[in-house]
DNA sequence: GACACAGTCAAGTGGTCGCTTGAGTTTCGC
DNA sequence: GCGAAACTCAAGCGACCACTTGACTGTGTC
């Protein structure tokens, strides 16, 4: 069991790499084992299962081994959880601009130019006194 | 102009501490300056601006400075960028699992069971000769 | 003009990351 | 049984990360 926060750090840190994208990506399309996925890659298979660690770590891939080949599948829920992350900072956001926007369409307001610097209407709100 | 994947590994790497995520939840409630943003931070004000570069560099936030004091706030589209990574490849996977629903569903077919490991229709895709 | 405020810059440090190499181990096919 | 395949493990290495400290620069206030 692992809080949100601890699964953020694990899920953003994966996805942060190239490669480690690119496995998802090839893993989107089905499973695979290590050495399938290994193969396009220039650089050893012990490194692709570094990767696939960290992967599965952060809970955004599976696998199981059969025999001597290990297995590997896209797990989606740490997508979503990241996905949502992201989608409500984004939303969170765009009220607010839509908040300031009413405020400012409001009669008699006097609307900031351009050339005001980017000022929201709870600058100060985590100063203490 | 940085390409999509720059921009991807800039985000997602921002985005994978959790000091700069606060930053960003702080930000998305409105504009900051640096000193409001560090106070309730258990570090020194050059470490959070460290972090404010890391998350101007992947665009996720925007700062101007007016006489000594720098005002930060969001700039939405590089969180667009990640959370539509994250969906593609979250309802890529989702239809391929349905068109697999599919394929089993469809009479005469045998499917395999839980005790089998997990593998898609293509699992030698990448396979060379 | 003196002083403090808000930030900037640079150097340093311990820790982690991405990757390699080399030496196992287990399993499959003959 | 034997050799190859498919990993697994551990050590090591250069680069980067998060953070600190200390010196410094521009800006507002008295």
């Amino acid at each position: 069991m692992l809080n949100e926060e601890e699964q953020l750090d694990l899920v953003f840190r994966a996805l942060a790499d190239r490669t480690r994208r690119g496995l998802v990506e090839r893993l989107v399309r089905g499973p695979a084992s290590v050495s399938e996925l290994a193969a396009p890659l220039p650089m050893s298979l012990a490194a692709v299962v570094q990767h696939l660690r960290v992967l599965e770590t952060a809970g955004i891939v599976r696998s199981e081994k059969v025999g001597r080949v290990r297995t590997c599948a896209i797990a989606p829920d740490p997508l979503r959880t990241g996905e949502s992350w992201l989608s409500d900072r984004r939303t969170g956001w765009e009220t607010r601009l839509d908040a300031l926007g009413a405020l400012i369409d409001s009669p008699g307001h006097n609307p900031p130019g351009q050339d005001t610097p980017v000022r929201g209407p709870n600058t100060v709100e985590g100063t203490p006194s």
